[in-house]
DNA sequence: CAAATAAGAAACTAAAAGTATCTTAGTGAC
DNA sequence: GTCACTAAGATACTTTTAGTTTCTTATTTG
C-alpha cells in the first residue's frame, strides 16, 4: 500500500494548523515542539530541523494565517461613513475583527498557561491598582471643578482610566515614554476629551 | 561556629528579592524554583514548601515591592497644579515613575525569556502592523478633509495609533470590547482629539 | 534545657527537552 | 523505468529540569 507521507509546503501548513490549535487552546507557555509533532501527526525530528524555537514557530504560523486569510488587512476597508466619526468607527470596527486571526491568538497567549488560581490573584491585583488610579483622576477632576474648567466630574470609567491604560501598553511594547509623550497625552487627547464631556461652554 | 539560618520573614525576603532580581534580569518565562533558591541562597524545598508556582511567586515578590516601598500610591500624589493640564502631567508623571516598581518589573516580564532573534521577528512584525495602521487613519482622514470636517492630516503617529494601541491593551488585559467601547472612543477621544488638532475654527 | 518547628543538604524519581541513527517514501535526473 | 538524492518519520537514546523524599541540624518556644 502506498503509504502517504506529507512534505515541502503540505506538511509545513500542518505544523502551522497544529501550532495554532495549540496556541488557541493551551496558549504559548504549553506550546512545545512535542506537541506539536503529535498533534500534526508527524515527529520531532522533523520540527526540529526546521523550527528554532517554539517561539519563533508560533510567530510564523500566525503570519502565516494572517497571510492566507487576507480578511481584512486594515488599510483595505472600503470607507462608506458620511463623517469623520463614521469611518473612524469602521475602522474600529474592523480592527476589532481582524484582531481575531492575530491579536487574540496572538496577544492571549502570553497570558494562558497561567494556573486558575494564579490567574484570579491576577484579578485582583489589576482591580486595586484601577482604583487607585480611579481616585487619582477625581481628584484631580474635582479640582478642576472648583477652579471652573470642567463643571463635572461624571466620566465613564473607560475614559478616566484611558491614560493608564494608554501608558502601560506603551511600556509593554516598550515604545518611548517621556515628557513628550506625556505633554502629548495631556494636550492634545485628555484636555479635549475631558472639555468635550464636561467643558463650560457645551 | 553557629552557623546562621534564617527564617520566617528574613528568608522571606530574601526569597522575594531573589525572585526580582531574576524577574528583572531575566524575565518571567526564566523564572524557576531552583533558580530562585540559588539566587537566594537556599534550597529547593523551602520554596516548594511556601510557594504554589514560580507565577504566583512572582506576584507575590512584586506586591511586596509595592508594599515596601510606598514610594508613590498614586491617588496620594499632592495635586499642586494650575490647571487641569498640569495637575494631569503630575499624575501621569507619578505614574510612569512608580511603573518601575510594578509595571516595568512585572509587564516587561512577559516579553523576556524571548530570545534575541526572536525579539527582532517580533519587532519587525510590529512595526508592519503600524504601517497598516497609519495607512488606515490617513485615508479616514484624508476624507474628512475633503468632506470639510478637518484642516489636514499632520498628526503626529503616536496620536494616530492611540485608538490601536487602547485597543490591543484592553484585549490584553481581556477587558471587554464592544459597540460601547468604539463609540466611547471614536466619540469622546478621537474625534475631540482630532478636532482640537485639525479643526476647522481653530 | 527539652520539644517542636522549620531550614538546608543531598540524593532520588519522573518527565520533558533535545539528539542520533536508521529506514523508507517522494522527487527528479538521465 | 531505474537510480540517486532528499527529506519524512519511527525509535531509541542522552541530557536536562522539575519536583520529591529523607534526613540532619539550627532556631524558636515554653
Amino acid at each position: 500500500m502506498t503509504q502517504t507521507r506529507r512534505r515541502g509546503a503540505d506538511l509545513e501548513q500542518a505544523v502551522y494548523q497544529a501550532t495554532r490549535e495549540i496556541l488557541n487552546t493551551e496558549g504559548l507557555s504549553q506550546l512545545t515542539f512535542a506537541k506539536v509533532a503529535a498533534k500534526a501527526q508527524t515527529s520531532k525530528p522533523v520540527i526540529y530541523r526546521h523550527w528554532e524555537t517554539p517561539f519563533s514557530l508560533a510567530l510564523l504560523a500566525i503570519q502565516d494565517k494572517i497571510k492566507a486569510d487576507n480578511h481584512g488587512q486594515l488599510d483595505q476597508v472600503v470607507l462608506t461613513g458620511e463623517s469623520l466619526a463614521a469611518d473612524l468607527l469602521l475602522v474600529t470596527q474592523r480592527f476589532t475583527a481582524s484582531m481575531d486571526a492575530f491579536g487574540k491568538t496572538f496577544m492571549e497567549s502570553w497570558f494562558e498557561g497561567v494556573s486558575h488560581d494564579d490567574s484570579a490573584q491576577l484579578k485582583q491585583m489589576l482591580a486595586k491598582v484601577r482604583k487607585i488610579d480611579l481616585n487619582a483622576i477625581d481628584r484631580v477632576l474635582e479640582r478642576a471643578v472648583t477652579r471652573g474648567e470642567l463643571t463635572g466630574t461624571d466620566l465613564p470609567e473607560k475614559l478616566k482610566l484611558l491614560p493608564f491604560e494608554w501608558l502601560r501598553y506603551r511600556m509593554l511594547a516598550k515604545e518611548s515614554i517621556g515628557s513628550a509623550e506625556l505633554r502629548l497625552l495631556v494636550d492634545d487627547i485628555l484636555v479635549p476629551t475631558y472639555l468635550h464631556r464636561l467643558g463650560p461652554k457645551n
